[in-house]
DNA sequence: CATCAATTAAGAATAAATCTTATCTGAGCC
DNA sequence: GGCTCAGATAAGATTTATTCTTAATTGATG
C-alpha cells in the first residue's frame, strides 16, 4: 500500500514539472482514484467526494480528470458503457468486467505479459500495449442469483 | 469469405425465429457490418448506406443496431472513444487499436486463445469472454509520420 | 502579500443516443 | 393479390455525458 504514497509522489511531482498548483481539488480527486478499486467515472468520484468537499463542482472532476489523462497520470479505461471510466495508471494489469452489475476488477498475469504477439500483428503497426479484457459475470452477482 | 452468407442466413433465421421481419433496412445493415472491417459507428454505417437507401434515416439505423446487439447479432466494441462502434459478432478474434487515427483491426491469436487464465481470475466470478486489446500506431499512420 | 492559475456558479452548448407522435410503407400471412 | 400490423420515416423534443462561457472568488506559490 506504499505504493500510493509513491504514487502520490510521483504526481506532486509531474504537476510541479507542467507548472501546475497543487490545489486541494487536484489532490484530493488524484487521491481517491489512487485508493479507488472500482474505476469510478467522474460523477461517481464527484459523489464519492463532495461529502468531504462541499464546494467540489462535477465541472472541476471533469476538468481535473482530463487534465491527469493529458499528463498520463490517469487513464480513462475502455468499456462498453457510455460513461467514461477512469483508474490511476498503475503497472501493468487487466480487467474483469461483469456484464451483470458493471464492477470492473484488476487482475495481474505475468505469462501473458512475457508472452510473444502473433507475427500478423507486427505487420499492423508499433503496438504500444497489450491488455486483457474479461467478461463475465463476477461472484457477488453469482450467489445473488438465487 | 463465404462465411458471409453464412452469417447472413444465422441473422435471417434469428430474425425469423425472433418474428422480426426481413426488411430491406436490417438487411441493408447487417450486410453493410458484415462486410466492413471498419467497426463503424451508427453515424458511419448511416452515411455508408445513405447514398444507396436515400430514405434511410439514422433512427433507425441506431434502433436497428439496438435490435441487433439484443439479439446477439451484433456487438458493441470496447473503445476510448465516446462514440460507440460495432461489428457483426464473428468468431473469437482481437483487436489492435491504433490510437493515432482510430483505426481498429482485428486479428486472431489462437494460442492465446488457448491458453489458462491465471488463478487468481476463477475467484473473480465465472468467465465468459476473453480479449486482447493492443493500443499503438497502425503502418498507414507510420509511414504518413515523415 | 501579490499574482495569476485554478475553482466556482450558473447557465449555455455540444455530441451521442433515444423517444414521441403521427403518418406511411411493405413483409409475410391468408 | 389483398390485409394487417410491425417497422420505417419525418420532425422535433428529450436525455445523458461532457465541455464551454463568463464573471467573480479563492488560494498556491514566488
Amino acid at each position: 500500500m506504499d505504493d500510493h504514497k509513491q504514487q502520490i509522489a510521483h504526481f506532486e511531482q509531474t504537476c510541479r514539472a507542467h507548472g501546475l498548483k497543487m490545489t486541494h481539488q487536484r489532490l484530493e480527486i488524484f487521491h481517491a482514484l489512487v485508493h479507488s478499486s472500482e474505476h469510478p467515472s467522474a460523477e461517481t468520484l464527484y459523489s464519492m467526494l463532495e461529502k468531504r468537499m462541499p464546494t467540489l463542482s462535477l465541472d472541476t472532476v471533469y476538468r481535473t480528470l482530463a487534465t491527469f489523462v493529458d499528463l498520463g497520470l490517469v487513464k480513462r479505461v475502455e468499456t462498453l458503457g457510455s460513461k467514461a471510466r477512469f483508474e490511476a495508471k498503475i503497472d501493468q494489469h487487466h480487467h474483469f468486467f461483469c456484464d451483470r452489475c458493471g464492477q470492473l476488477t484488476d487482475f495481474t498475469w505475468q505469462s501473458f505479459d512475457a508472452s510473444q504477439l502473433p507475427e500478423t500483428v507486427q505487420e499492423l503497426g508499433r503496438v504500444r500495449d497489450k491488455n486483457v479484457i474479461l467478461h463475465g459475470v463476477c461472484n457477488q452477482c453469482l450467489k445473488a442469483k438465487e
